[in-house]
DNA sequence: TATAGTGTTATCGG
DNA sequence: ACCGATAACACTAT
C-alpha cells in the first residue's frame, strides 16, 4: 500500500486537478473513513470553497482551503491513504482521467466501487478516495504536528537522532512515524538491503557508520521509488516471497517478523539475526 | 474456506 | 512515564 512514494503521487494529482476548482458537493457519508465526524459536517465545511494548497508530509497529505466572501482561510482538510487508498480524478462524465494507477493491483482503471469519500466541483469534475480496505482517513483539520521530519527532507543529524534512542530493532524504528515520516514496510525492507543491515539489529548497537549509511541508502530508495511512482519499482521487491533470492548475490532471502511486520533479508548480506529467545 | 496484507493506534506488560 | 510488543481495525485477493 501507499507509502511515501505513492502518496507523494496522489498529492499531485490533487496539485494538478482539484487546486482551484469551487467545491460543490461532498460525499462524506462513510462515518468509518471520515470519522470522527458526522455526515454532512464536512460537507457544510468545504462547499463553496476551494483547494489552495497540496501539502504531504510522510504518509499523511493536507489540502488547505480558500476563505468564503473574501473571509479568512477555511478548514484544512486532511487525507491518509491507509493501506489501500488511491486519490483519482474523473472528468464531468465520470470518466477516470488521472490518478490510481501508480498501484494498479487489484483494481482496474475506472473502477469506483470502493469510493469512500469524494468532492465534486462546479466544473462537475471530482476527486475520489477510492479505499476497499477502508483503513484511510480524511478529516478536518488533522493532527500532524507528532510526525517526525519527512524522510525525504531529513537531514544527517536529525536522521542520527531519529536513530539514537531506545533499543528497538532498526526497522521498528524506520517505520515510526514519529521518529521520521513516509518510511512502510516495503521501503524499510529495501532500505535495510542496499545498507546491508539485518532488519533486528537494535538501534543502540549499530555504529554511526551503519546509521550513516542507512540514510544514505533510504535516500537512494526514496529517490528511486518516487521517480517510479512507488515502491513496487524498488529492487528487492520482487524477492520478497518463498523462494526468492538476492538480487545481488543469490542468497536465499529470509523471512521473518520484525516491529510486528513481514519482512525479507538477503541471508549472505544482511547477517546477524534473530534475537536470542 | 483460510490467510496475508504497502498502515495506524489503543492497550498491555515490563 | 517511557519503551516495545501485540491486537485490532475492515475488507479484498489469493
Amino acid at each position: 500500500m501507499p507509502e511515501l512514494p505513492e502518496v507523494e503521487s496522489a498529492r499531485l494529482v490533487l496539485e494538478r486537478h482539484a487546486l482551484g476548482r469551487t467545491i460543490a458537493d461532498v460525499d462524506d457519508s462513510d462515518t468509518y473513513v471520515c470519522r470522527p465526524h458526522l455526515p454532512g459536517e464536512m460537507r457544510a465545511a468545504l462547499v463553496g470553497r476551494r483547494l489552495t494548497e497540496a501539502n504531504r508530509r510522510g504518509k499523511s497529505m493536507w489540502c488547505e482551503t480558500s476563505g468564503l466572501h473574501d473571509a479568512e482561510a477555511g478548514p484544512t482538510l486532511g487525507i491518509h491513504l491507509g493501506m489501500s487508498g488511491k486519490i483519482v480524478f474523473v472528468d464531468r462524465g465520470g470518466e477516470e482521467i488521472d490518478g490510481g494507477d501508480y498501484w494498479q493491483r487489484g483494481r482496474a482503471r475506472g473502477d469506483h466501487r470502493f469510493t469512500r469519500f469524494a468532492l465534486r466541483f462546479t466544473d462537475g469534475t471530482a476527486v475520489m478516495l477510492v479505499d476497499p480496505r477502508r483503513l484511510g482517513r480524511v478529516r478536518l483539520d488533522p493532527p500532524v504536528e507528532r510526525l517526525g521530519p519527512d524522510a525525504l527532507d531529513i537531514t544527517l543529524p536529525q536522521f542520527r537522532a531519529a536513530m539514537a534512542r531506545g533499543s528497538a530493532p532498526v526497522k521498528a524504528r524506520l517505520l515510526d512515524q514519529e521518529a521520521l515520516a513516509g518510511v512502510g514496510n516495503l521501503l524499510a525492507d529495501e532500505a535495510l538491503w542496499r545498507a546491508k543491515l539485518n532488519p533486528n539489529r537494535p538501534v543502540d548497537e549499530l555504529t554511526r557508520a551503519e546509521v550513516d549509511r542507512l540514510r544514505r541508502s533510504l535516500r537512494a530508495a526514496l529517490d528511486q521509488a518516487v521517480a517510479g511512482g512507488g515502491v513496487h519499482t524498488l529492487s528487492v521487491i520482487p524477492a520478497r516471497h518463498a523462494d526468492g533470492s538476492c538480487p545481488r548475490c543469490g542468497a536465499r532471502m529470509v523471512r521473518g517478523t520484525v516491529g510486528g511486520r513481514t519482512t525479507w533479508w538477503c541471508s549472505r548480506e544482511q547477517p546477524g539475526a534473530a534475537l536470542p529467545a
